[in-house]
DNA sequence: CCATTTCTACTTTTT
DNA sequence: GTAGAAATGG
């Protein structure tokens, strides 16, 4: 992806684009925000009420008068959101959707850095890796090893996932972590006073090795933003207009750098507090109320009419917010436009598999006797646990699905494991990526890996020499496991190799050399599904051939992170959509069906513990909100895969709150027998 | 005695 | 698939 858009380039100005009858195309609320002057608008905009259609307008129609798409930023959360827009956007000029800087806050936080992140106040090497989430919180384990020894050991101290993740809470939210721990982790209350210095070993384990963490991306890019003036004005003169999708989901941090890139106001912030469901990533709704306050002279624009469901679908999602506890939330009441049809259904099975048998027998009916197109239908669920029978099924009895699963393509192992070898090589510093390729050879695990990777640093050091040529010295293959010493002449020359092509050739040349030698060996040797795992590398490689510059490759892959391979579908073949709610956020589809609603499974398990379900009913609430057509909300009575088996299910706490007259209830009878 | 492998139980949500 | 506990091996 190209990064730097000259000014020159955005010719050209004004008309050019095709006619657009805004008028027409918009409502009184919508066509009101659409064309308002320039200045800090915040819209607020119940589910379904033309959200992305207002941004994407407004975005037109700032190109009709004349703004350059390089002045345009458009923030989203997700991947899949921005990909939406930047696509209607596209439709709707016919713009080059890379001539915006569109995309979410942490890959525009990237692409910040990578312009300047050698400025004074950073001090960033320009080859800087990131780590995912995992390696992140490997990373902590280790910091924190070496800090205390027995940390771990003792086990009421939190386990290294939840460690970084209060960390990451007090980063995002910008408190200090006393206070984050007192408000939203009491239980460990007793060890806060560690905390501090747990994060500055971790800080500095990072900077020492030139990574950066996803948080990092927000974090830096902020500091740039306040502490560099240069960089505040480039952003602050070249961006004259922001639009920001989903608000009520900012957190701290990220709204912070929206009034940091936008001295002149000129934001379009677009919201609904009922649809915040990302407050355990600090996403506080509070930023939707203060933003008049940080922001003078706001216009707010309500939009509220529902052009998406049918009326019976709005009164079930209005039913799902009545039952909201008083108070920390704005009333809202969805307007349907759209004439009346079917109530929503409920549907109880048997279990799992039962649920699965009907949705296949459902859609069939809907796509051969009703022609609903496959990619208008969606199934919906909590998490993708859920999911796991109804996948099976699916492709037993043939039904094309797509899934935006759990095990996506940029975290299969191998693929992982070749990014690893990527990123190594790139930035050798990185000794998270050592590790990962590290333990693939026999007898080496964590503290082999360490050992061998400081032996050939201190080498490296000592005799400036590169650090892969290091690897081959005496010294460090002193510290080489028995078992592995067989397979370390050809990993090492085999990294040489990668090293030379990383210099030489494109990036995907460099992924076919790096799968071509040792790793494939090791492949061939470590799976029975080798060709598979093969064919999927080659895919990488597909992918890496977009690609000019390896920093591009490899800041895609981990910022892509759920992105489904270009190969797992064809692009025009029709398939249902299976997805969580989080990733159906902002989208919708003509037929959902809301698998899992039951209590345990939709609220999940610790939310009912942690005695805090509101945010699982918002979750909910965007569910149903989904859905245009016919909306089926799905309960197995036995759990047969999730916690003890053959658990006896109650249904969702959210639909037993409903007024039973908002659906109608079907009970499954079993077809044939078994 | 420590590091690694093997076996078993369980699985939030995203960047 | 994967994290954590028990078993094994150097």
């Amino acid at each position: 992806m190209d990064f730097i858009l000259d000014r020159d380039d955005d010719a050209p100005t004004g008309p050019g684009y095709p006619p657009i009858d805004f008028r027409a195309a918009l409502n009184d609320e919508q066509f009101n925000a659409v064309t308002a002057p320039p200045g800090p608008l915040l819209v607020l905009a119940g589910a379904g009420s033309g959200k992305t259609r207002t941004l994407t307008y407004r975005v037109a129609w700032l190109l009709h008068q004349g703004v350059p798409p390089g002045e345009i930023m458009l923030l989203t959360f997700t991947n899949k959101a921005s990909k939406e827009m930047l696509h209607r956007v596209h439709d709707l000029t016919g713009e080059d959707a890379r001539r915006f800087w569109g995309g979410t806050f942490h890959s525009l936080g990237n692409r910040a850095l990578r312009m300047f992140g050698e400025s004074e106040c950073l001090k960033l090497k320009p080859n800087f890796t990131i780590l995912d989430a995992g390696e992140s919180e490997s990373l902590m384990k280790r910091t924190v090893e070496a800090e205390d020894k027995l940390f771990f050991k003792d086990k009421t101290n939190p386990k290294p996932g939840p460690l970084f993740n209060v960390i990451s809470l007090s980063r995002n939210t910008q408190k200090s972590l006393a206070e984050t721990v007192s408000e939203h982790f009491p239980q460990y209350n007793d060890i806060a006073v560690a905390l501090p210095t747990f994060a500055k070993v971790y800080a500095e384990a990072k900077r020492e090795q030139n990574v950066l963490d996803y948080d990092d991306l927000l974090e830096l890019w902020l500091k740039l933003l306040t502490e560099d003036p240069k960089v505040a004005d480039y952003f602050g003169n070249r961006f004259r207009h922001l639009l920001v999708d989903e608000y009520q989901d900012t957190n701290t941090i990220q709204s912070q750098i929206i009034d940091a890139l936008a001295p002149h106001h000129r934001i379009m912030a677009v919201g609904d507090d009922a649809q915040c469901i990302y407050s355990w990533r600090g996403a506080d709704f509070a930023n939707i109320m203060t933003f008049p306050e940080r922001h003078p002279n706001t216009a707010l624009h309500r939009i509220e009419t529902n052009y998406r469901s049918t009326p019976q679908i709005l009164n079930l999602a209005n039913g799902v917010l009545e039952a909201q506890p008083a108070g920390r939330h704005f009333d809202k009441e969805l307007r349907a436009h759209r004439a009346n049809s079917m109530k929503p259904y409920v549907v109880q099975t048997m279990d799992d598999r039962e649920q699965a048998e009907f949705l296949v027998k459902r859609i069939r009916s809907l796509v051969e006797d009703d022609g609903v197109s496959p990619n208008e239908i969606a199934v919906l669920y909590r998490s993708h646990f859920v999911a796991l029978e109804t996948q099976l099924t699916f492709s037993r009895t043939g039904v094309p699905y797509q899934i935006t699963s759990g095990v996506k393509f940029f975290e299969r192992q191998h693929v992982r494991d070749l990014v690893g070898i990527l990123r190594f090589i790139y930035n050798p510093t990185d000794e998270s990526a050592w590790h990962r390729i590290a333990c693939l050879l026999p007898k080496v695990g964590e503290k082999s890996a360490h050992k061998i990777y400081h032996a050939a640093l201190d080498h490296a050091r000592l005799m400036q020499q590169d650090f892969i040529d290091a690897l081959t010295t005496d010294d460090v293959k002193s510290k080489v496991p028995k078992g592995a010493k067989d397979e370390w002449p050809s990993f090492c020359a085999s990294l040489r190799q990668t090293a030379d092509a990383m210099r030489e050739e494109p990036p995907q040349v460099t992924v076919e050399v790096a799968m071509d030698g040792w790793y494939g060996d090791y492949l061939k040797g470590a799976y029975a599904d080798y060709m598979d795992r093969i064919d999927e590398l080659t895919a990488l490689s597909g992918f890496a051939a977009r690609f000019d510059a390896m920093q591009d490759l490899l800041a895609q892959i981990v910022l892509l992170n759920g992105e489904t391979s270009d190969r797992a579908v064809e692009p025009n073949q029709e398939a249902i959509k299976l997805t969580t709610i989080h990733q159906a956020k902002g989208l919708e589809y003509d037929i959902v069906f809301v698998i899992g609603c039951a209590d345990g499974l939709f609220p999940g398990r610790r939310a009912i513990e942690a005695n805090d379900v509101e945010e699982e009913r918002r979750l909910f609430y965007v569910a149903v909100t989904r859905a245009k057509n016919e909306l089926y909300l799905c309960y197995p009575k036995i759990a047969t895969k999730a916690g003890p088996g053959g658990m006896l299910l109650t249904p969702s706490r959210f639909l037993q709150e409903l007024d039973p007259s908002l659906y109608d209830a079907l009970r499954i009878k079993r077809a044939h027998g078994w």
